[in-house]
DNA sequence: GACAATTTCAAACAAGTGTTTTATTCATTT
DNA sequence: AAATGAATAAAACACTTGTTTGAAATTGTC
């Protein structure tokens, strides 16, 4: 299935596994050469060194799942803000959890755990080319529902942060959400389910900061509800 | 200020910060060694080995962190339920970061982080012995704030994940926050700020689960879709 | 103080690491 | 068909790893 891929494809594709699967560190070319049916020189030759190699990968692994699961492209638009929330929280869930995607804990989803704990300096341009977008698309988002007071941003900022870290937490504590809770495992059949209960206890938050703002003088703090 | 401790204890104090800084591989036992003023072989004589080593670190950190940051014991009593969810959560962020306890991303607090990402088999023991009550606690809080309904035990699990995720995420994912948010980071200076934070959104969170649930009969199982 | 057990130390060991070297194969162009 | 450059392969290299060894130092006990 992987054999009609150049050398270097199969050594980038195999390597998001194992790199994802031991970390930057326990991850050794030998592994990656051997199950990419490679030899370890090619790596150095494609790559330059093991460092180029796991830059390569990151940058891949980003690049395909945003491509496969974007957000949403329009925000100006007049799509009502709750809907504009469900749809952003459900594309995380699906880019980080889908098998199309980074495949939660067993697949390359996990590399990039790590680089939230451990950043590395390929990490740098992902943060700016991918991360930070994501957070002032969210931050616009929660500001809508927030009736656009763009002096509460401090409160609207924490929530933003709030969302992230569940679908993160989701994504890759799965070894211990599976003692904890097993039923509720981060995999495909659970994406759905995830995604709504995090929507529906995101709305919930945001909605409380609101209300606990609601004193300050502002336009009128529209009423969400269904 | 660690020349009074023995030869053992400075090796495991030392290795909390190495482990949590380099990972299990990374950190090698020479760095320890060196940190503590010791000999690498006294790392094998007292601990066996490596893994060993880890399993005294990884038992230490616990046992001193929910000593010093219990969470409730009197979960029976009276108290407003609202206010123990406050309680549970201060103390989960005084003991992720506070320099007492975890010390957040900087000290052993990420050695935990990795182990929720990659369990070693030390791991289960301590899930075991400290993460499950905590999520029984923090579920039966849950439960009390949504009227004691055992019927919708399925969705108060979820808050119970999405409250601890935001502590893990807002303790841990501190190399990516500092650079999206980082008037937020997650150190001693703002402990009390997230914790607010996380406090207010997720009361929010479960109110609206509860409101969601309010028109239910006891036991069907209406899906969420709009 | 003498003896024995525990603890510490420098050195060596075997295995595994990323990388480089050198030679060979393959594909493309002339 | 020959030539050229890219791609692959096997082996060697320099280095680091966790662990073990055996001797020295320290501690506790009589």
């Amino acid at each position: 299935m992987t054999d009609d891929l150049t050398t270097k494809e199969r050594i980038v594709d195999k390597a998001g596994d194992i790199f994802g699967k031991k970390g930057f560190r326990a991850a050794t070319i030998r592994m990656i050469a051997r199950a990419a049916h490679a030899n370890v020189a090619a790596i150095n030759y494609h790559f330059r060194d093991k460092e180029g190699l796991y830059r390569a990968v990151l940058e891949d692994i980003f690049s395909k799942g945003f491509e496969k699961f974007p957000s949403i492209q329009v925000t100006g638009d007049n799509t009502d803000p709750k809907e504009k929330l469900r749809i952003f929280i459900h594309s995380m869930f699906y880019r980080f959890l889908s098998n199309e995607g980074w495949n939660g804990v067993s697949g390359p989803g996990k590399l990039i755990a790590r680089e939230f704990l451990d950043p590395t300096p390929a990490f740098e341009d992902i943060v700016e080319t991918y991360i930070k977008p994501q957070k002032d698309l969210l931050v616009s988002i929660i500001m809508d529902l927030s009736g656009n007071r763009p002096e509460i941003m401090d409160r609207i900022i924490p929530c933003a942060l709030s969302i992230i870290g569940q679908g993160i937490y989701y994504a890759f504590a799965a070894p211990v959400i599976q003692r904890i809770a097993p039923q509720f495992m981060p995999i495909q059949e659970n994406i759905d389910l995830l995604a709504d209960h995090v929507f529906r206890f995101s709305l919930g938050g945001i909605q409380q900061i609101n209300t606990d703002l609601a004193g300050l003088p502002a336009d009128s703090p529209k009423e969400t509800h269904e």
